[in-house]
DNA sequence: AATAAAAACAGTAATCATTATTAATTTAAA
DNA sequence: TTTAAATTAATAATGATTACTGTTTTTATT
């Protein structure tokens, strides 16, 4: 792989990230960067976002709603999605890396890892604030 | 939603379907399926297979990799991804449901389920079977 | 500091999976 | 049979993402 270097559009979108804990689209990140940079293009966000998930630095989630999201927080934790709002909340729970050996068992090949994500009903669906 | 009626379009897919243990995606279903109907649109693919996995006739599976893919097999079963062949594997093993109990634990809204999948390296791509 | 090669860029076109539209056909109930 | 609703094939449109291209920026080396 190529020798990286610096760039203004890269910092602006991995900071923009870190500052946010509900798991943005790319096209809301473009949004937002655009704050601070009004000429930065989408192709320029798609091609950081890949960069920095592929080096570790963020995390892309395929939640199946047919666009990718985006992770700052690369510490090992999961992710509960509303089924109502669509929202991404960050799960606090015990590890679940036990399901590795489970599905290791009679397998002939090497697991790596897993992906999961809970679905549901989140607090504010089941309970809403009104504001009319 | 609308009353159902037949369709042999429909019937060749799922029939298709439950022939497969590959988990093909929309467009390999198409070329197969063409086989006994030439003239069936993409188009109708798409929406039949909608139709079967919004009855939970089939199931859809969200994998990561850019499309769908689809499953006849509705029983619970996890499924494995091959990171370098891309293959699809059903893993026999044993049920992994008490994570819904860990993941609820101080989450105030309402978990209903959960998506799970495995990746790691196959056991043909582990030992391939040389055919040179 | 000046040079230059690689990396990155903005802008735009292209691709790919999927969904929407529409006029014609098929199903199935009355 | 009639007929309304569902389904279809064909095609256009959409939405997310990637590729291309000529220009600008970064950074290592004079």
């Amino acid at each position: 792989m190529a020798v990286r270097k610096y760039s203004r559009q890269r910092e602006l979108i991995k900071d923009f990230l870190m500052t946010r804990k509900d798991h943005p689209t790319a096209d809301v990140i473009y949004q937002n960067v655009r704050n601070e940079n009004p000429n930065i293009s989408l192709g320029t966000v798609y091609r950081n976002l890949t960069l920095l998930a592929e080096s570790g630095e963020i995390n892309r989630l395929n939640l199946g709603d047919g666009t990718d999201h985006f992770d700052g927080d690369t510490s090992p934790h999961y992710h509960f999605v509303c089924t109502k709002c669509g929202s991404v909340i960050d799960l606090e729970m015990d590890s679940i890396e036990s399901i590795l050996s489970t599905a290791a068992t009679n397998f002939p090949g090497h697991i790596a890892g897993h992906r999961t994500y809970f679905y549901g009903t989140c607090e504010n669906c089941i309970h809403p604030l009104d504001h009319s």
